[in-house]
DNA sequence: AACTTAGTTTACTAAATAGTCAACTATATT
DNA sequence: AATATAGTTGACTATTTAGTAAACTAAGTT
């Protein structure tokens, strides 16, 4: 009953866009709801705060992507073929980013904690338990390639949280010098890290 | 001739430190002066902006922290102990940091960066190259580490990326979770990383 | 048709912020 | 002592921004 409307979704839409091609404190309330063809009004009807706004944005981001990295980190595929077309997807991603946008932009999550983590403790609870999903699937992958003797790594947990500061780093930096060409040996570095020694075909 | 200050010091000190702490969306001119003690004319009696500033200042404390660099980073030390040295001296001073101030900081080029890489061209330039140096650091002391048959990396640029990335990202992973705890392990990793798989004595 | 609910719009206020300017002050030079 | 130089101050303007409130509208419900 009442009305209908996507406003809510298209603010959320609009915020992470803007958040990932700025930066979160150079983005303002007007140019979210300019972006999203939402008056202001009906911002603060939704949502409390930019804050609040960025916390359900990312949420509702990763629930839209979750279907695809189940898939990708699905128990059918090989361990560390997860690994490679993970990585491979990555680059390809950032890639066509800078290509349509002329920026690399990295990864949101990463360099949107890294900005606001001493000034928005709600917004980084969110972040945090982000970041952990991603570990999950790292750790959880490590742990059946060793179970089936692809790679040595009797303490998972560590090897990905090893692998997952290297992507993140590689990829914030690949922002900063808005270079994806940094990505490209991801995937190869990768397999090293998990001390996996043989050549990699070419992405 | 003229008034003796050190005023445009100052106020390169609190820059640092705000966005260090905060971010650099989140600090305004008035906020600098203040911590500073500087009235705002006479910041535009120095700079021209905030962006102005902080490349002044970036600067400037990295003209600060180059001769412990070089110490650290000296020939007459073994190559992979300064390594050691440097992974050490890096989680003692973010649990130092914490303790003083709360919170895990990590490090303020590479959080800067990837905030404002995409709005502010003149301020990124200045820490790429900051952030290279740090590289040229450690592909100088990987080299060294090949020619003294330490390790086996054959391509040092490629090794010193791979390990830098590995680095920041953990350094700022470390700051979004405010927890120093993911540092402890960085001088250990840090040793894997290189091929060098002895067992590090505890910091 | 009257009513309720959900969402929209416009116009507004109050505060924060960047940036300017002209008068002022302390120090060094001659 | 006069003067030039380097830095300081406070008061000001103009803009941007967050946030509010009340009237309005479109849909479903009875």
């Amino acid at each position: 009953m009442g009305r209908a409307s996507n406003a809510r979704q298209r603010l959320m839409d609009a915020v992470m866009e803007l958040i990932w091609e700025n930066s979160y404190g150079a983005v303002t309330i007007e140019a979210i709801c300019d972006k999203a063809g939402v008056k202001k009004g009906s911002f603060y009807y939704f949502f409390d705060s930019k804050s609040d706004l960025a916390a359900a944005a990312l949420k509702s981001s990763w629930d839209d992507r979750k279907p695809a990295m189940d898939a990708l980190f699905s128990p059918t595929t090989p361990p560390l073929e997860r690994f490679l077309k993970f990585f491979q997807g990555v680059y390809k991603r950032q890639v066509e980013i800078k290509r349509t946008c002329g920026q690399v932009l990295g990864c949101p999550i990463f360099t949107l904690g890294s900005e606001v983590c001493t000034q928005d403790p709600k917004l980084v609870k969110t972040i945090e338990q982000l970041l952990k999903n991603y570990i999950h699937y790292f750790e959880n992958a490590i742990r059946d390639a060793h179970a089936r003797k692809l790679i040595s790594a009797p303490d998972a947990a560590c090897k990905a949280r090893l692998l997952f500061a290297y992507f993140e780093g590689a990829l914030t930096q690949a922002r900063i010098q808005n270079d994806p060409g940094l990505l490209k040996e991801l995937p190869q570095r990768a397999m090293e890290l998990l001390g996996y020694e043989t050549r990699v075909r070419a992405a």
